[in-house]
DNA sequence: GTGCAGAAAATCGTATACAATTTTGCCGCC
DNA sequence: GGCGGCAAAATTGTATACGATTTTCTGCAC
């Protein structure tokens, strides 16, 4: 299977054909396949996707607004490229939050949500144990559905969307200031966050989550770097 | 004077052109000079401000993406029209973060954010004690800057622009489904926080945050209406 | 008078065109 | 050879144009 769902959701708002685009972008940068600083010019993402510049800046101006692209007046657009400010925000934000939707989402989670929790356990296991690029970014994308479904378990879908925001810019963190080759989260901290969930501790659960989120923090070297200004000229 | 900011800030980041434009509409809806429901037409939008249709297009889609406007396809822009369970998860969410965003500005503040907000408190009063829809309009501002000022302080940029979107939302919510005469929050209990933060009693400012949040929740009317598209018919 | 088809009007979706700004390359000058 | 400056190229900002979809209006049949 490719990677859950197409995106077939509610073709009923915004703008059809700029949200494939989008949608596309954002999965290239979630999948590190874009690396940070990396120019999106409005022009090739229109040719590339064959629409015109309309749809192209559209889509990339509704990314700016998740923090993933930046654009500049009159420069363009580039894979954002979190500073280790922004970088200790967006962790400092998933502090913030997370335990807060693990609490909600156990207040009203079935039997089945849990089912489906392990399933995703079981397929970011799969995914850590093999090899290649491909594996890779797989998990990456597994590691951040088990925070992800956590919120859509929640029921609260303001809070499911603003998560989808933060996983995916840790994701640009990582790729960016990332240091172990375990690419993403520690595998086994989720399941012990399922199984304190299950056993109905919810205050062991938070603090799993909050150690968990403080591991992924701790493998990030966010030394400052030199001038942003040299650094985006090797980029390019 | 016109309307505070003439929107001079940052003027390298986005479309410079549309953003204004946002802005405007933004500030409108929050101060419910537009009612929920409202069509923003591409073509009037444009013509309202002497832009074509592809900035005010851009506007109405940023909008969206803050909540505060739903585009439906082919069918136009509307004014917010946030449903009863929509409010609760706005006010779930805010219950969620705020005391976070509390503990984190409370850790970090300085004794010219205290009076900053002490001055707020004033400016707050004093709205309150006028007459007229105008004092009423800048009050739901001033209330509403309470607690966006405890996210700046706070120093995360990210939580700051998440409540500016909840305290928007929010406002349209309390437009919708407000019933007190008192539009907004009880102004003596964001004294009664800030007094706790002075007085370094963490917990009871979280407390009395969440109960803050909870009475203005409790002055929602949030039964459920009829049917939806009943609904439209007549706010349109 | 009511109801339904079809046309006209309005509005949105997307592409293209043109203006403004930035970047790049070239040439003369020191 | 290096340094400024001007012109060409590239890229973004905004407007206009055109096709598609929805809404509204009209008129005819019942």
């Amino acid at each position: 299977m490719k990677s859950a769902a197409k995106a077939q959701q509610a073709e009923d708002s915004a703008d059809t054909g700029a949200q494939q685009i989008r949608d596309a972008i954002r999965e290239a940068i979630v999948e590190r396949r874009l690396s940070p600083g990396t120019k999106l010019s409005e022009s090739d993402v229109g040719n590339l996707f064959n629409v015109s510049r309309t749809l192209a800046r559209a889509a990339l101006q509704a990314l700016s607004y998740e923090g993933l692209v930046s654009v500049e007046k009159n420069r363009g657009a580039f894979v954002a490229y979190p500073s280790p400010e922004e970088a200790r925000q967006i962790f400092s934000a998933r502090r913030l939050v997370e335990p807060g939707i693990l609490r909600e989402a156990a207040a009203q989670i079935t039997p089945d949500d849990i089912a489906h929790l392990r399933q995703l356990l079981l397929e970011e296991g799969r995914l850590m144990s093999e090899r290649g690029q491909t594996a890779r970014r797989a998990e990456i994308k597994a590691s951040g559905d088990f925070h992800l479904t956590l919120a859509l378990i929640s029921g609260n879908s303001i809070m499911q969307r603003f998560m989808e925001e933060l996983v995916a810019r840790s994701s640009l963190v990582i790729a960016l200031y990332g240091q172990s080759t375990a690419s993403s989260c520690g595998h086994s901290e989720h399941g012990d966050i399922i199984s304190a969930i299950e056993a109905n501790e919810l205050d062991r659960a938070c603090q799993l989550m909050l150690h968990h989120i403080a591991h992924i923090e701790a493998d990030l070297d966010l030394r400052e770097r030199k001038s942003l200004g040299l650094k985006e000229a090797f980029e390019l």
